[in-house]
DNA sequence: CTAGACCTAAACACCT
DNA sequence: TAGGTGTTTAGGTCTA
């Protein structure tokens, strides 16, 4: 199959290559001392951009450093507005919530474009870690960095270390590092590059050991390949990778040009990473000025213990308090697992099915985490987790009318999740079979085109319309045939029935859902926890929905009024079991001529967000 | 190990 | 005719 796109191998995505930590050694290096020297001479890679490559990279680590100590504390003053405030303010709180939940999505779409440097970095085999690993800064410095580099290194890294200056720097200074490097370096520069080899390990931290280090380990080389941009030979053994190594990529032009192309790679996160660097700068410069302001006196409170009581009561109204441990202090606010809940760098299922969906087993509503999360489902190329028809459901139940044309629920997916701005064949082809296979969705046709809608009932049902029938039209049988195998399969009702009485088990069910949300049989695990999500939720969807309000895929100007239509509704298969649930033909045929698929121009904007 | 849920691809029909 | 839409099936992965 001619498919390139990478959902195909969703176990290997998952057992995703593991780097292990160590760094290149003695790794016989066809570059001297002195070619180095000349190649920085004769610019082919300036000193300059050398040194901005190590300065980028040790400003990701400075600032990851940062970030992390910032939330750290951030989250701690939080956590203790919030129990201060439990008790004052309802609205307070739930507005401190909101906050630290923008907050976390700002920290963690930063930490995912660090991620997305170092992964890049990784890729091209000029650093050997792991992509979801808490980087020490140690380990930026096992690239392949000649004696030159290191030098250069430790000049931007070890201001205090300045005995160890003796290696000319060639002139290229003017670093201008706010922060000094938090580790010290040891300094083996001086033995770094011999007999064209070289130490990679020489920037280790101190006090660090060997033992990470394997004898056959090599930043660009790793289960048997080389890990040069663009080469991906295999080896058998890891003396031919080196022999491969100073013989395919040695010095010359190609691999200059890679090495700027890599740059220029960098250069472009760097830029992105600086814009949302900034935002959360503001973010946090806002949170911290609120939380100096004067509140009311500290209440103690047992965060567990109000849990475990609202356990018990979950009709209760929805306390406020953040059901986090001192532990997780990041913990989300959605009732699911934990460990996908909140989005970090290290639960990051950046690609790959949507596996251990959310909402789909136990049909929790997924609208809490989309919602908490939209900030960043929209800008990063994150697969959600949720199933096609969860989300496919989100969308139907966040337009007005709760119904949506099926290029309407493209744009919905287009414009909520950077992920579905590509390999768009596959997904709306998988939308249009979710659609069609799943009981829930009901399809209403009038004389202006067909829509979508959700039988949110038969969506806690979960049940697939079954397989295994005869096609509807099997190659080289007549429709006429079929229809007679498959009486039940589409059905062309015309009717002329009023809206009131009409509404469909399907739209109450849908509205159900929005006015008591978070009660579901699925919710028993963790109530209060659903409540909170809930109240989040609300607040979201005031304060972040604004500029999607208007944004629904509904037709701006479909009528809300009643209409006298075709009805073109997809009818059950003949089943006794179907005639227990709700009624789910809708027969509400709200739905105004002028419905378009004029809303792309939302993509395009967001594409230019992306960019 | 198995059943079921889910995803992906593909074939096909119908419609505009 | 091409492209969009809708239906169905096959086969794969993954989890309970």
């Amino acid at each position: 199959m001619p498919h390139s796109c990478d959902h195909r191998a969703p176990s290997f995505r998952r057992r995703e290559r593991r780097v292990p930590v160590s760094v290149a050694m003695m790794t016989p290096q066809v570059i001297t001392p002195q070619q180095m020297q000349q190649i920085l001479q004769h610019q082919v890679l300036s000193p300059q951009q050398l040194q901005l490559l190590l300065q980028q990279q040790q400003a990701l680590m400075l600032q990851q450093q940062q970030l992390q100590e910032f939330y750290k504390k951030q989250q701690e003053q939080l956590h203790l507005q919030l129990i201060q405030q439990q008790h004052g303010s309802k609205q307070q709180s739930k507005e401190v919530s909101v906050q630290q939940l923008a907050f976390q999505q700002q920290l963690l779409q930063v930490q995912q474009l660090q991620q997305q440097h170092l992964l890049s970095l990784q890729r091209q085999g000029l650093l050997s870690i792991q992509p979801n690993q808490t980087l020490p800064l140690h380990s930026l410095t096992q690239g392949m960095i000649p004696a030159e580099l290191q030098q250069l290194w430790k000049e931007v890294t070890n201001s205090h270390v300045k005995e160890e200056n003796s290696v000319p720097n060639n002139g290229h200074r003017g670093l201008d590092l706010s922060s000094p490097s938090p580790v010290p370096l040891k300094n083996h520069n001086q033995h770094g590059s011999t007999n064209g080899q070289y130490v990679s390990h020489s920037l280790k931290r101190e006090g660090s050991t060997l033992d990470d280090h394997s004898p056959h380990s090599h930043p660009l080389y790793g289960h048997g390949v080389c890990k040069w941009p663009g080469c991906e030979a295999v080896f058998e053994d890891f003396q031919s990778f080196l022999k491969h190594l100073n013989n395919e990529h040695a010095l010359d032009d190609r691999s200059t040009a890679q090495c700027r192309v890599q740059m220029q790679v960098v250069q472009q996160l760097e830029l992105q990473l600086a814009k949302d660097k900034e935002r959360l700068q503001a973010m946090m410069t806002h949170l911290h000025v609120k939380s100096t302001e004067p509140k009311p006196a500290p209440q103690p409170l047992n965060l567990v213990s109000n849990i475990t009581l609202s356990k018990t009561a979950p009709e209760a109204s929805p306390p406020l308090s953040l059901p986090q441990t001192p532990t997780t202090p990041t913990a989300p606010l959605t009732p699911l697992s934990q460990t996908h809940s909140v989005i970090t760098p290290t639960s990051l299922h950046s690609v790959g099915p949507m596996r251990r969906r959310y909402s789909d087993k136990y049909n929790m509503p997924i609208s809490p985490d989309i919602v908490q999360n939209k900030e960043f489902y929209m800008n990063a190329e994150v697969r959600p987790p949720f199933t096609y028809a969860s989300l496919i459901r989100q969308a139907i139940l966040e337009s007005p009318e709760k119904q949506l044309t099926l290029n309407e629920i493209y744009n919905w997916f287009t414009r909520m999740f950077a992920y579905f701005r590509r390999n768009a064949a596959t997904w709306k082809g998988a939308v249009r079979t979710n659609l069609s296979l799943h009981k829930c969705f009901v399809r209403v046709e009038d004389d202006f085109g067909s829509f979508w809608t959700v039988d949110d009932e038969e969506f806690k049902r979960g049940r697939h319309i079954q397989r295994g029938r005869p096609r509807k039209h099997a190659a080289g049988e007549s429709c006429d045939e079929l229809l007679v195998q498959s009486p039940a399969l589409v059905k062309n009702i015309h009717t002329t029935l009023g809206y009131g009485p009409a509404l469909s088990a399907a739209f109450q069910a849908s509205m159900a859902e929005n006015n008591i949300p978070l009660y579901t049989t699925a919710s028993i695990g963790s109530p209060t926890l659903n409540s909170l999500a809930s109240a989040i939720r609300e607040e979201m969807n005031g304060a972040m929905d604004h500029g999607n309000s208007n944004g629904s895929d509904s037709s701006p100007g479909r009528s809300p009024l009643p209409a006298m239509h075709h009805i073109n509704v997809k009818e059950e298969p003949l089943d006794p079991e179907e005639h227990e649930g709700p009624l789910s033909l809708v027969t509400t045929a709200n739905h105004s001529p002028d419905f378009d698929h004029n809303r792309d121009y939302e993509d395009d904007h967001v594409h230019e967000d992306m960019l």
